[in-house]
DNA sequence: GCCAACGTTGGC
DNA sequence: GCCAACGTTGGC
């Protein structure tokens, strides 16, 4: 079992439309190492920690559990969509999704500021400076922290 | 809106 | 393959 953040921002897709929506494709991911996780290392059951990001108050706000590993992304075959990839192939999808459920919203939203406040999450690649990927693995004993404080 | 950090692109 | 220019992310 592995463990991962996805970084979303609210205004676009939040934990309250998943948690309507009770399960969602997770795509739109643009960017090559955040593709070869979502491909390669996220698998069914695996846990998430959906991360507000780009709005008033950036935080942790709850978890999801994978449904479905990683497959062709659809949005890059929709020449509509913001996310089309005229260079990407059917049979050879350049960019991948995954599928994943409403696991639970977190009670206690955990703040940027106040994960930095955490001496146990110091070394999270969520706090590093200059982490912009917007998917990523985390540790177990960091992701069990953000729950507990969360819930 | 500013700016730091990082990724991508393209000329050479 | 180097590197400057440009684009994007995301906190503040």
């Amino acid at each position: 079992m592995n463990y991962f953040i996805f970084k979303t921002e609210p205004s676009g897709y939040s934990i309250d439309d998943l948690k309507r929506d009770k399960k969602t494709s997770w795509g739109g991911i643009r960017n090559y190492q955040a593709r070869n996780i979502l491909r390669d290392d996220v698998k069914v059951g695996d846990l998430v920690i959906i991360y507000h990001s780009s709005c008033e108050v950036p935080a942790a706000v709850g978890v999801a559990n994978v449904l479905k590993t990683g497959y062709g992304d659809p949005s890059q075959f929709d020449k509509k969509s913001h996310y089309f990839d005229a260079g990407s192939k059917q049979n050879d999808p350049r960019w991948f999704a995954v599928a994943i459920a409403f696991t639970e919203k977190f009670k206690n939203p955990i703040s940027l500021p106040a994960m930095r406040l955490e001496s146990s999450l110091s070394n999270m690649r969520l706090l590093a400076r200059g982490n912009r990927l917007s998917v990523f693995p985390i540790s177990k004993r960091h992701f069990e922290t953000i729950r507990t404080l969360g819930a």
